[in-house]
DNA sequence: TTGTAAGCGTTATCAA
DNA sequence: TTGATAACGCTTACAA
């Protein structure tokens, strides 16, 4: 038993041909339902798995998708791999985590003979890669399908999956209206990146809807960094009349403000209510945990495997539109929010 | 241009047959030098890469070895399977990376599942999977080969790369008694966790070494978690002669630590100096940002990957030792950590 | 509804 | 030191 079983065993353990096993294996319809039966018996019996090698070769399907990220795995792309790696083998696909080095000075070469070598089905780009645009004209040229988790720019041009971004800043805005916060801090992202402006956008549209006033003081930009929103935070927080409840547009930006409320001795919630974006890792290594938006970056990361597999990448509706699916987001409350203190009134 | 070279290709093109340009591919010495630099000549002249998929058909390689980790891709096993992966890229080998749920009640049957479908030339275990007994007695039996990164129990089972635990500790709870503090809390990790006994070992040997008496009471267990840190801290701390410093098993427990001198509101490193280890991006997301001890994950896993590729991982010494290598670490000092105040002496 | 035969791009065998 | 040819396990024509 030192070989595993091959579509031949199966063919002689079923009483067919090698042919018919194929077709079982490719979900043939023109199969009978008894030789169906038969077939699938005997590949139980053998406990026999297709060798994807074998399968590539002479077919047009690798049965591999790549998912492409920058540099390091974070937390959130650690999601991601995990959620298509989970949605790829119920279908007996694989993926390959494959990191770019966006900041090489040969880049695109780069990333040209790695799209050369890959020979896969289909590319996921997870952010930030999803928006860079160099990218994205490379791996056009491939010719290889590929779909976007949660794009900010230009989301037409190719298949995506995201969430309902502006949405998502809106509910949390209301939330903290909701708990009587009339002053509410924003630490967004640098101006020039594309998804900033929309999560401004939901904060402007809560304020409106509660009828509190624009205050464009109490909005500063960050890197989506811990240090970024640690000194957002504080240029905030010296304001002659301070937030009483601070939204950062990302995890780490939050726990940056988290830590400079500690080093002003503020108390939060008490004096500062705080909420993240993300429910990344981040938002319960913190003290207190972070009131948060819960991505569903595993989801999308497996919706993105779904289209691959179906292979509808490259499908566009009637108006046009590229396939796309929006997911949920979910708000998470935890304990760095609360009404504010009467005074603060 | 549709479809990518071929060996035949590069044959033709080099003026010899397909099985010359096997050998160059293959690095068989017995090549003559002048026929090497046609064939190789003509490789870069057609940008050719073998394939995958056809190389491991017929032959006895799959050019593809397989990192597990148990459920969610932490940072740690972010950065170890990039590692990996970067170390395989050099030698054209590709990583698929494989989530095990080692909780699921048909675990041992999923796991060997998977390794009969994998058809990789080796596995790389990390941490906690790397001392997991069940999941190694089904690879053993499987007979693909394996490292494991960081093993704590019988590490001369199988081959290994691992870092030298007890001396970090050592080194790091000397550099805390060098800043002049007599009272060195230790947050380890829970006492049947082969680790625990490890890192306490070094933190007694450096006491020993610099003349500090032993106290059980500044010694808590920990869970490895930013809660069980927080409790840990929480229970130092309220010792009557609390110590002066702080040092968790890992960097999880080290913010928790953070966390509830934030919350006694203890300044830290005035009041109280916290040390970690991993140098993970927790340490960056604190505040003050943790001293640490900068395990060499990738380069573990790299080391994993190459002992696999070099075909070493079933090798063993004339001592009976298997193939291992000890890789050095480095003592990281950031914010949180001074010399105590005269007062607490 | 099923089967036969010809590849797919490599490596392995054996011969030259 | 090199080359012809048969595998490897599967899919894709093309028949039956």
């Amino acid at each position: 038993m030192l070989k595993p079983p091959t579509i031949v065993d199966v063919a002689r353990e079923a009483g067919v041909s090698i042919k018919t096993v194929s077709r079982v294996l490719n979900r043939d319809p023109s199969v009978k339902v008894s030789t169906l039966r038969r077939v699938n018996d005997a590949i139980d019996e053998l406990r026999y798995l297709p060798n994807l090698a074998a399968r590539s070769l002479p077919g047009a399907r690798n049965y591999t998708i790549a998912l492409l990220f920058e540099n390091a795995i974070s937390d959130y792309q650690g999601k991601a791999l995990k959620g298509a790696i989970e949605r790829c083998r119920q279908a007996g696909y694989r993926v390959f985590p494959e990191p770019l080095d966006v900041t090489s000075p040969d880049q695109d070469e780069a990333l040209k003979d790695i799209l050369r070598g890959l020979r896969v089905d289909g590319l996921i780009l997870v952010p930030p890669l999803s928006d860079n645009p160099r990218v994205l004209a490379i791996i056009d040229r491939s010719r290889i399908p590929y779909v976007r988790v949660s794009p900010q720019v230009d989301v037409y041009r190719s298949a995506f999956v995201k969430m309902e971004d502006e949405r998502a800043v809106f509910e949390m805005v209301t939330y903290l209206a909701g708990l009587g916060h009339q002053r509410i801090g924003f630490i967004g992202g640098n101006s020039d990146h594309p998804s900033s402006s929309l999560r401004l956008a939901g904060y402007r549209r809560a304020l409106d809807e509660r009828g509190i006033a624009f205050d464009p003081d109490y909005v500063e930009p960050g890197l989506f960094t811990f240090p970024s929103g640690l000194e957002a935070a504080e240029r905030l927080l010296a304001q002659p009349i301070p937030p009483t409840a601070i939204f950062g547009a990302n995890d780490e930006m939050a726990l940056g403000a988290l830590a400079q409320a500690h080093r002003l001795n503020l108390h939060v919630p008490e004096d500062l209510s705080i909420a993240g974006f993300d429910d990344s890792i981040f938002s319960s290594v913190g003290w207190p945990q972070l009131t948060t938006i819960r991505q569903p970056t595993e989801e999308m990361a497996a919706e993105a495997a779904a289209i691959l597999i179906d292979g509808m990448a490259r499908d566009v509706a009637e108006d046009g539109s590229a396939t796309h699916r929006i997911l949920p987001f979910e708000l998470v409350v935890r304990e760095s929010t609360a009404a504010p203190r009467a005074r603060n009134e």
